[in-house]
DNA sequence: GAAAAGTAAATCGTATACGAAATAACCCTA
DNA sequence: TAGGGTTATTTCGTATACGATTTACTTTTC
């Protein structure tokens, strides 16, 4: 019976962790200084493919916070990359929507994304079975209830 | 000849980074009020398993900057996790070791870990595959040249 | 052996992120 | 219809994270 592997390398948590870090430099070196930035490349992707929205149903379909959406939905706007209104029939919400220098700068982006995708070389079937893991892995950690760490003992 | 999918929840970025998010939500709850966080977490792993390392070698090892882990290793002194001198043949460098306390957290938070990532019910093969996946993606992103967007031609 | 070049950390400015609490608007019931 | 409960968003406080710059110390070069 093989030991489960604790090396730090052979965590998940820390390769989606890393991963998400490599990604992160290459698009800020990628965007540099137009303003773009992923995360607001993400919200404009879920604008375009979902038409207008509110706060929440970006943060769901994003899976980021509304807490961390508000001011970067603000900025956004200030941008003109969407347009931010609140609803007549509900005034507590604001619908958000992609406007036309938003769309102009997402079709850019994406390009940019999906060649420099591309330009990576990694093998298609490999990337999509990632996928299809961490979209599971993602649900998973979603539902679960961690256990608890206890230090209380501790000086 | 099918088209390349470059909806959002297909792209492995956008997966990484939701991942990414969902474990860092999953650790938050995971440590609580410890004061530990998983940054910290595997800066006391880097730590433990490969001795006393210079500011250099940890971030090398954790895939994080050095500035950003400067403050967070003094935090981490501060909470006698380490130690952290002077190398006195090049005072330049700060040398960083773990400290009893914090092998002590180190060891509840890797059961907790463990515990915890066993209480996913992922499929270890499956897991392994991604891990190493993970890791030929991060290499090819770190080494690769991003194409820049420009939208120099925008108002 | 002093200025120049290089290197290790830290600091600065900006951008996400999160949970908790506050605010504002809606809804429901007595 | 006046509260009381609920919901959507925002604000607040804290923690990462990065690139660019600065600081402090070493090494190299002339």
């Amino acid at each position: 019976m093989k030991d489960v592997d604790t090396t730090l390398t052979n965590l998940l948590c820390f390769n989606a962790y890393s991963l998400h870090r490599a990604f992160g430099r290459y698009y800020q070196a990628a965007f540099g200084e137009t303003g773009l930035t992923y995360p607001k490349f993400v919200i404009l992707m879920v604008l375009d493919a979902s038409g207008p929205l509110t706060v929440s149903e970006v943060s769901a379909r994003a899976g980021v916070e509304p807490n961390t959406l508000s001011p970067l939905l603000k900025k956004m706007a200030s941008f003109d990359l969407i347009t931010r209104t609140r609803a007549q029939e509900d005034e507590r919400r604001v619908v958000l929507e992609i406007a036309d220098k938003g769309r102009t700068v997402l079709e850019r982006a994406r390009g940019v994304v999906l060649q420099g995708f591309a330009a990576l070389g990694l093998d298609p079937i490999a990337v999509e079975q990632a996928v299809t893991f961490m979209q599971e892995a993602r649900e998973a950690v979603e539902a679960a209830d961690p256990p608890r760490l206890n230090l209380d003992d501790l000086t």
